[in-house]
RNA sequence: GGCCCCGUAGCUCAGUGGAUAGAGCGACUGCCUCCUAAGCAGUAGGUCGGGCGUUCAAGUCGCCCCGGGGUCGCCA
């Protein structure tokens, strides 16, 4: 995408071809940063990984890789240890990464991984029977994040949700709208065993009440009841769409179950699955065959002895509908945890159409804890008791919501500090990250008065300056802790690499004087560089970048 | 019981086999005549749950054990 022409990818360019020196094909290989303040400014191991193949001691191997490495940015190289190389660059590396920075803009890091090939991010994907909670926010975040890195690293992104409008939970929401409707009228009503108890059903029948009187009160309940259904699902999707967009998230797609049923999409995948001799009946029921596929343990029910299809066939159905109706490449899911031994069903299904399981992946993720005063909030979605993610944006605001929910892996368990969240210092991470950026702003417009417009970047700041050496480090590993974060489908990598720039930017602001120094070109425009990065750290996680604070 | 996740500083967690294990919060000490102190600098704090193994090298990989959570439906 941006060719071979940055300062980093000589250098690592350098690398690859001091490794081939050696005799072994190399196309990958990148420098490390090394953990350490004097084990200089980009370091790698590689020797030490290469003993084996080339039956030699690492540190011949890492002597001979010294000798070979040659780029005009390499100051002086130090083998060390058992065979760590640790590069001293000189201070025109770092203005070039500054200058090609700035030349790049918002471009800036973005590698090309997807080569424009189709993929499809499917998140939140709430059922429509109550407003979406602080848990479908982490999901919402991370869908959304993993579809912006990934559109950044050359993919082409469809976003997608999941509507389940049909089967069980619609029709108890029907009834539970229902009994409220009765209820609030005085009317006998019956709450059906596992409804749905959250307040919002008192809200929505009391709509209907304002729309439509009591003329539901006299009709047999099960006449009336397909208005209950539709009115509540509308009526909550649509508050769902709302805190979507509150929360930034867009969707190009919102898929109706029901589409699949309508279309007779299940019928033909379960045909499909027959013709492969994937499906057979048994005990009145029709049965998918697990065997000689992969992951899961047992075979599962698709078409239930009564009819109706399980949840999984219409799974089946849709994830068909995506690989092969619409073709999509790959196929991401982002699943609760619970649903963990969910993958293991679909990845065989996946297999039983002829399409390859490596192509689906699924991210989990664990449940959020939110914290108040120190202790946990409790959350019991069946009882209806749980915050929902309106409210938590109303208390600390999208970009606070977005940051914290990102902050850790989606894998493990994330507690949700709702006072730190809100707080507006120092210790919030997300004021602390924003904040480096308002600080750049600031600085750019002082220096636009003063009418100073040059390019020019002096290689000495780099050398007279450790904290600027550090932030044109931090700013020159951005590309790779892009690719690393699109790799691993990490938006967290983001949150951390942000911080770790943002401090060090706040260290150079705070011990160099920038726009009145005598190089204050050079410094300015590292300023520049850092805010630039920063930004674009915050935009692949949906958070803004404000100009003042 | 099977499978999955987790166990790292007082708390919350980073750490895709590499060097003397890091960050934030909390605690303590300094720093605004100066581009935004919503900031910076520093101090204290560790048997990486335990054991055995693989490796030149293990917080990271394998096996066993301990502790916490999840999940094992003709529910979704």
């Amino acid at each position: 995408m941006n060719g071979k022409n940055t300062a980093v990818e000589k250098l690592n360019q350098a690398l690859q071809d001091a490794i081939r020196a050696l005799g072994v094909e190399d196309n990958e290989t990148v420098f490390e940063m090394p953990r350490r303040e004097g084990w200089g400014d980009r370091a790698t191991t590689i020797a030490m990984k290469l003993a084996k193949t080339l039956k030699t001691k690492p540190i011949d191997i890492a002597q001979k890789l010294a000798a070979n490495l040659n780029s005009e940015y390499i100051d002086k190289i130090e083998t060390v240890g058992s065979g760590f190389v640790n590069v001293f660059l000189n201070g025109k590396f770092y203005a070039d990464v500054v200058e090609d920075a700035l030349k790049q803009g918002n471009t800036y890091g973005s590698v090309n991984l997807g080569n424009k090939k189709r993929v499809q991010v499917e998140f939140v994907s709430a059922n429509p029977t109550g407003p979406l909670h602080i848990g479908h926010g982490r999901g919402a975040a991370l869908g959304d994040s993993v579809a912006r890195i990934l559109e950044f690293t050359g993919w082409d992104v469809q976003r997608e949700y999941y509507v389940n409008d049909s089967g069980l939970q619609i029709e108890t929401l029907g009834k539970s709208t229902q009994a409220r409707y009765l209820e609030l009228l005085g009317k006998e009503s019956h709450f059906p065993e596992n409804g749905y108890k959250g307040e919002y059903l008192y809200d929505i029948a009391r709509e209907i009440i304002n729309l439509e009187g009591d003329k539901f009160a006299n009709v047999p309940e099960s006449e009336s009841l397909e208005y209950f259904k539709k009115y509540a699902a509308e009526t909550i999707m649509a508050g769902i769409k709302n805190d979507l967009e509150n929360f930034r998230v867009r969707f190009d797609k919102f898929f109706p179950e029901g589409y699949l049923h309508k279309n007779g999409l299940v019928k033909s995948a379960m045909e499909d699955l027959k013709a492969r001799g994937y499906a057979y009946e048994q005990d009145g029921a029709l049965w998918f065959k697990t065997e000689d596929t992969i992951g899961d343990d047992k075979d599962r029910v698709l078409i239930r002895a009564n009819g109706i299809p399980t949840y999984f066939a219409s799974d089946i159905a849709y994830h068909r509908d995506k690989f092969i109706t619409r073709g999509f490449e790959r196929v991401i899911d982002v699943w609760g945890a619970d649903h963990h031994g969910y993958i293991a069903r679909v990845k065989a299904a996946i297999k039983a159409m002829g399409k390859n399981p490596d192509d689906f992946d699924v991210l989990l993720i664990q449940l959020v804890n939110l914290i108040r005063d120190g202790t946990s909030v409790n959350m019991s979605t069946r009882a209806g008791e749980f915050v929902t993610l309106s409210e938590v944006l109303d208390e600390t605001g999208t970009d606070a919501a977005r940051f914290f929910l990102l902050m850790r892996k989606s894998d493990s368990k994330l507690d949700f500090d709702l006072d730190l969240a809100k707080k507006q210092g120092n210790d919030n991470p997300v004021f602390y990250v924003q904040y480096a950026h308002a600080r750049v702003c600031g600085l750019v417009r002082e220096y636009e008065k003063l009418g100073k417009s040059s390019k020019t970047i002096s290689p000495s700041l780099f050398n007279d300056s450790k904290e600027a050496r550090e932030l044109a480090n931090y700013i020159s590993f951005f590309p790779d802790e892009i690719k690393a974060a699109s790799q691993t489908l990490a938006p967290h990598l983001l949150t951390s690499y942000a911080m770790s720039l943002a401090g060090a930017f706040h260290s150079f602001y705070n011990s160099n004087r920038i726009i009145d120094a005598e190089d204050s070109q050079a410094r300015v425009n590292l300023a520049k560089a850092a805010g630039l990065v920063v930004r674009e750290c915050l935009d692949l996680i949906g958070v803004n970048a404000p100009e003042r604070m």
